[in-house]
RNA sequence: GUCCCCUUCGUCUAGAGGCCUAGGACUCCAGGUUUUCAUCCUGGCAACGGGGGUUCGAAACCCCCAGGGGACGCCA
């Protein structure tokens, strides 16, 4: 039986990259009638919210990658969150630790820092020296009477080479010399990604594993792991990463990256599945617009190729107007775009905004224009107004960038307050730090309330926006973003 | 720095030793259709990273180099 899963960890955005693996995952395991789950890896209790695990799952469905199991709609080899299944990997903990596979270690993180910062000074690898691994249970006992905090770290082998096999590559051969004596459980008691993944996809049965590349340099302490438990290693595919447009990995701050982006700028979620699944791979046929049931039907791992594809934009706006003009009939795009914009939901929320600014329909079309478009037409004159100091534009949109990027409640008076505070802090009255800040976001000097109408953009375009006024503006330099960003972290 | 992965037009890709004077698509440019624009159609620019092998024959196989990317966390 084939079992695939997606795993992310609910911290921030939900990801195209995590749409990328999903779809990979959900293609292989649908075409072998198999079964496709989705799990949250949330171990990271600093970073993991329940805000974000719930924009995953709805971005996920939103694409229509549904999943047979999951936290969600429940299963036979639940819980699916990894925050509800400690006592399990404190279970499989205790028998490593039994085994003499794991140790406990007491070392703390500035001799660690150290440890590492010398190796790499001598050509080495950075990897836990293995100080602990030689304590006797009464040493251990001792400390831990004495209070002192401790992780459990996995042995690994001091000479040999690890073979892993991966469906696309072959053998990578790495030795275990270069392999760090991972932590396997944190001080908090939580267990790294590490042992979690290994345990719950055994308990999962999971027989094939799709992931991203940045994965490879682990796979060994997987497969050691597995070994230790003498459970069967599962097929790894590691995909290429998708890279932004300078080639480095996706990332948010060079390419919007998050799902619901896509979603709010109006791209099907048809075409936004097929453009990914043209990325790194390609129907037999040449076909470039596909759905998702044609690329179940043709799916092959084979016809995958590893060089790291670039996430072009521009290509997928085509591709999602083909979706919009050779796919739907007319029916079926009102249906879309009411789905989209004109909902009710929507028109609840802006016609607050805009009833008391209107005397006659005819005045709302260039009131609420800007909710409906992706970035406004803008030029660096529509920055050019009495009193305007361009210089201090650009810091008045980075700096609101930086706090509607930061861990900001997406409300009216979150936005309200953070903003106003951001204005004193800067000792800039309100209405002249509002000012570049309605025009990056509403294109135009005037416009119905700004944090209501933040509010219904919602975070991704609102964000967008103000980078692509910042864009509009001049960039702002490597060097220049340095010196905001000293600036910025004094103010707040 | 150490290790790992990758390498065909600017970008996404086809290519499983002869069908390759390397095909398609996006972008861009030129032309056509269209009252405008868009769509659509036609055409054009543009690539096998370099060097060694193997072979009658290499974009494809092997080796070296270079370039790019990734990993080196009590993040995932």
């Amino acid at each position: 039986m084939v079992r695939t899963r997606v795993a992310p960890s609910p911290t921030g955005d939900p990801h195209v990259g995590t749409a990328y693996m999903a779809l990979f995952s959900y293609c292989y395991a649908k075409q072998h009638g198999g079964q496709f789950l989705l799990r949250i890896e949330d171990t990271d209790t600093a970073r993991s919210t329940a805000k974000s695990e719930q924009a995953i799952i709805d971005s996920l469905h939103w694409l229509g990658l549904d999943w047979d199991e999951g936290p969600d709609c429940g299963g036979s080899k639940g819980p699916y969150r990894q925050s509800e299944r400690l006592p399990v990997y404190q279970e499989y903990a205790e028998q490593l630790l039994e085994n003499d596979h794991a140790f406990h270690c007491f070392c703390t993180a500035e001799r660690l820092q150290q440890m590492r910062a010398e190796q790499k000074q001598n050509g080495q690898t950075a990897r836990y020296d293995g100080l602990c691994a030689g304590l006797s249970a009464q040493q251990v006992t001792e400390r831990k009477a004495a209070g002192a905090e401790s992780v459990i770290r996995m042995k690994v082998p001091s000479e040999g080479v690890c073979i892993v096999e991966d469906a696309l590559r072959g053998s990578i051969e790495i030795e275990y010399a270069q392999i760090d004596m991972q932590v396997l459980v944190k001080a908090d008691g939580f267990p790294t990604y590490h042992l979690a993944v290994v345990v719950d996809d055994h308990l999962m049965e999971i027989s094939h594993i799709i992931r991203g590349e940045e994965w490879i340099n682990s796979a060994p302490k997987h497969q050691l792991l597995y070994g230790y438990f003498g459970w069967q290693m599962p097929e790894l595919i590691h995909m290429p990463l998708l890279r932004n447009p300078d080639k480095s990995k996706l990332s948010k701050r060079k390419n919007p990256t998050s799902i619901s982006f896509y979603k709010d700028m109006g791209y099907l979620p048809e075409a936004l599945l097929n453009y990914l699944g043209m990325l790194g791979w390609s129907m037999p046929g040449g076909e470039e617009r596909f759905s998702l049931d044609d690329m179940i039907d043709q799916f092959d791992i084979s016809r995958i190729s590893l060089g790291a594809p670039v996430f072009d934009v521009t290509k997928l706006k085509w591709l999602n107007g083909r979706w919009l003009r050779e796919v739907l009939d007319e029916d079926g795009f009102a249906a879309r775009l009411s789905e989209w914009v004109y909902n009710r939901d929507k028109l609840m929320q802006i016609i607050p905004l805009v009833k008391e600014r209107v005397d006659v329909f005819s005045d709302l079309g260039k009131m609420i224009s800007f909710f409906v478009e992706g970035m406004p037409d803008l030029g660096p004159d529509d920055f050019d107004y009495k009193g305007a100091v361009t210089e201090q534009q650009v810091k008045v949109l980075q700096f609101s960038l930086w706090l509607m990027e930061g861990d900001i409640d997406w409300h009216s008076s979150a936005l309200q307050q953070g903003l106003v505070a951001l204005a004193e802090a800067m000792d800039m009255k309100i209405r002249d730090f509002l000012k570049p800040l309605f025009i990056a976001v509403s294109g135009k000097p005037v416009s119905p309330p700004l944090f209501d109408s933040l509010v219904v953009l919602g975070p991704e375009i609102s964000r967008g926006r103000l980078r692509h006024a910042l864009a509009v503006l001049g960039g702002v330099s490597k060097k220049k973003l340095k010196k905001l960003d000293s600036e910025f972290k004094t103010l707040s």
